[in-house]
RNA sequence: GAGCCGUUAGCUCAGAGGGAGAGCACCGGCCUUUUAAGCCGGGUGUCGCUGGUUCGAGUCCAGCACGGCUCACCA
């Protein structure tokens, strides 16, 4: 990162070498513990000094300095184990002149184990009182100031292990995000669900309207595509008898890069067999409410200014009544296709070409889905932009599909799945009359899948859920990078 | 991809034409229950990079890099 050495990083590498000239290994392979920092916080903090003095726990515990007190012939310090703190107190009658000088040598942001009995201070706070400790591994930078912690974003992203170190709320959110992909295997595994793993690289990137990132194999000498959705390969094993199945993995998008984009990003996609969509607007609301409640022991959730409700039933509104009702635009307007596609071209899109069905899109983005702040199913969009979902009995126009917005974000999309071959091929095929409009994003013809769906799929009705915006929501956090560890950023060039 | 804003010590920040600054961290000294420990002493720097204007640029101008926000694309 930098070729010029620090004071700071000089003094540290001194420091090490001292350490080494006194026989220390600077490498050790192990630490013998009884406990984490965590473990001991858990177990003992409920135990008064006079408890603590009677019983005489003696601990072994590991971690990393992140402040020291040196008072002279006696030191204070936190070690951490990325969740919790504790203090250790070294005294040089206890430990002896010759430890209490090798312990000078350790700096903020080294690790080490501590081995002693645990006590309380005069102001009662639970410490280790060292009778010997252990050098585990030196750091060669200082850590980042203590009392505003680590603010630079970039460096926060770029170095997110010191953002964990540094900033305690961020290990929070990740745990957070960790329990909400454990609960939501629990909730469907709990249902008789099947996790299954389906190809990431692709040969025809399928299942949704998006520009994929392209690669080669070498020894097929073929192109392929990392997956914008898994869809496609998930109905196939729908085909193969699996009745319920989902995946929670990676999708892969070349778009742009936003609060609410990644280019790579974490999907819940879930098929049903036997369901449809009004069974999958019902289990949503379900998992949903059970998450809120299982993370966060409430179904009244903050997110920005406002206080999101988990409580089911959901808002339920179609798409067409969404936009009459937030957008202004009349229904006999909504019916004019030419009409639409000029309001639509009013906005800034960069797009050249705009289909009817595209043009609602960008009115619904535009005008209805930032108003949509309460968990709200958006419900039978128009055929044209759905090419996978099956067509409303009583309206052709019209497909039997929800899209759940929350806090002004797409959360879901679903569908009663298309299951008619010949009905498929045929939306293909407008499709693929829309790429050669120019509409880059449109669908591929997919022959493999078109033959499963031959050999017939039952009715089935399948869902995606954005994990990373969903934590969003949970955590409280406008941007997806605060939920992502590693958010991509553009490298950086010295 | 476009607009606006930002980039100064390891970290958090101040400085807005003329001596490179503060707190924490760090270095030296004192200090055996401290906790934003304290006291004495020390500033450790390619002011993002490259040019330009000027007697003089951290400060003004242009270009570039990276980031943030908004927009575009998208979920």
């Amino acid at each position: 990162m930098r070729n010029q050495k620090t004071d700071q990083e000089i003094a540290r590498e001194e420091k090490l070498k001292k350490l080494m000239e006194l026989g220390i290994n600077p490498y050790p392979k192990k630490f013998d513990k009884t406990h984490s920092v965590s473990e001991i916080v858990k177990e003992f903090s409920n135990l008064s000094h006079e408890e603590l003095e009677k019983k005489e726990i003696k601990v072994s515990v590991p971690g990393r300095i992140i402040s020291i007190r040196r008072m002279g012939r006696a030191t204070f310090f936190h070690i951490y184990d990325g969740l919790s703190k504790i203090q250790g107190y070294i005294k040089e009658d206890i430990v002896g002149k010759e430890n209490y000088k090798i312990f000078d040598l350790f700096d903020i942001g080294d690790f080490i184990g501590i081995k002693g009995r645990l006590f309380r201070t005069k102001t009662n706070e639970l410490t280790v009182l060292v009778e010997n400790f252990t050098f585990l591994v030196k750091s060669f930078h200082p850590l980042p100031e203590k009392w505003h912690g680590l603010q630079d974003v970039e460096i926060r992203y770029r170095q997110r292990y010191l953002d964990l170190i540094v900033n305690p709320e961020v290990r929070k959110i990740f745990d957070l995000r960790s329990k909400l992909i454990k609960e939501i295997r629990k909730f469907l595994d709990g249902m008789g669900y099947v996790e299954v793993e389906t190809p990431m690289m692709q040969p025809i990137p399928g299942g949704a309207l998006a520009r994929p990132f392209e690669t080669y194999h070498n020894a097929l000498g073929i192109n392929l595509y990392l997956r914008i959705a898994p869809e496609l390969y998930l109905k196939r094993l729908v085909v193969g008898g699996y009745e319920k199945v989902y995946e929670i993995n990676r999708n892969f998008r070349n778009e742009g890069i936003s609060s609410q984009h990644n280019p790579e990003f974490t999907m819940l996609e879930f098929y049903q067999a036997y369901s449809d969509y009004n069974d999958l607007m019902n289990l949503t609301e379900e998992m949903l409410s059970y998450l809120a409640k299982t993370l966060l022991n409430t179904l009244e959730v903050k997110f920005k200014e406002h206080t999101i409700s988990f409580k089911p039933p959901f808002k339920r509104i179609k798409f067409k009544d969404a936009i009459v009702y937030h957008s202004g635009l009349t229904p006999s307007k909504f019916d004019n296709r030419e009409e639409v596609i000029k309001i639509a071209k009013n906005f800034e899109t960069g797009k050249e070409v705009i289909s009817y069905g595209k043009a609602l899109d960008i009115i619904f983005d535009k005008l209805v889905k930032p108003k949509l702040i309460q968990p709200t199913f958006v419900i039978n969009h128009p055929k044209e932009i759905s090419p996978l979902s099956k067509a409303c009995p009583d309206n052709p126009e019209e497909v039997e599909r929800f899209e759940l917005i929350i806090g002004g974000m797409e959360i879901a999309n679903a569908f009663s799945e298309l299951n008619d071959p010949k009905e498929q091929r045929e939306r293909f095929e407008m499709q693929l009359a829309e790429r050669e409009a120019g509409v880059e994003e449109a669908h591929l013809i997919d022959e493999d899948f078109l033959t499963a769906l031959e050999y017939g799929m039952p009715p089935t009705a399948g869902e995606g859920i954005g994990i990373d915006r969903l934590v969003m929501i949970f955590a409280n956090k406008p941007s997806i990078r605060e939920v992502i560890l590693f958010p991509l950023l553009r490298p950086k060039t010295d």
